[in-house]
DNA sequence: AAATCATATTCGAATATTCTTATATCAAAT
DNA sequence: ATTTGATATAAGAATATTCGAATATGATTT
């Protein structure tokens, strides 16, 4: 099995690593919201949030559904979202290896 | 329940949104490696795979272990990085909301 | 102590991201 | 048709990231 990255594992990840979207990603989970909901939530300018969600929508993370003139913004996969953010919030302890030999590069008795 | 984005989620998010990154953390579940190691897996300069590594290490995502001049560099918290990879490996369909009234704004009939 | 192997750091250029300002689009209401 | 409310886009400056080249550090061997 070898180790394959899929370049929308990046996209999604890039996407997520910016505080005010993976705010607005937090808001929209706990309900569709239109872009001035999340304005007047946020800190960051109209523009701003909309272009937010413009990464957030071309990484498939969120979408909105048309209502008249506004926009009504939804996490279109919240298992994923969901799922990161549950293992992100359980800080799990760091492993410590005191010794390790990672390789036997350099040693006379290295087998094989 | 509010939205409480901690710092270091960023980071963790941040460290492993890059190609280079996130298949150094995909070897290294394999088992402990050292940067020589990763430098004949990858296709990076060794500098290169050593700014990464400090990178991770800051993020607290990987660790090292001191073996003589080798560094041999493990994952330190593993279960953290394979969920975020499985959820990633399963790719789940997008929800299509076609109709959805997020907000009240500007409607006669908003109740509340 | 000099040479060598393994790894890290520094510097700087190239590139990418972010945010602000201004403007554009588009639907609904007047 | 004009205005208004909601949202998007364009342009550009400010900032951050990335990577190569050169050099430094540190452990091991000779």
């Amino acid at each position: 099995m070898t180790a394959i990255i899929e370049n929308y594992w990046i996209t999604i990840l890039k996407s997520l690593a910016h505080p005010t979207r993976l705010q607005i990603v937090i808001e929209l989970l706990n309900g569709t919201k239109c872009v001035t909901d999340i304005h007047e939530i946020l800190p960051s300018s109209q523009a701003n949030i909309s272009q937010h969600l413009t990464v957030l929508r071309n990484a498939r993370i969120v979408d909105f559904a048309q209502d008249g003139a506004q926009r009504c913004y939804y996490v279109c996969r919240p298992e994923l979202i969901e799922g990161l953010l549950n293992l992100l919030r359980n800080e799990q302890p760091e492993i410590v290896q005191k010794k390790a030999q990672c390789c036997l590069r350099n040693r006379e008795d290295g087998a094989e």
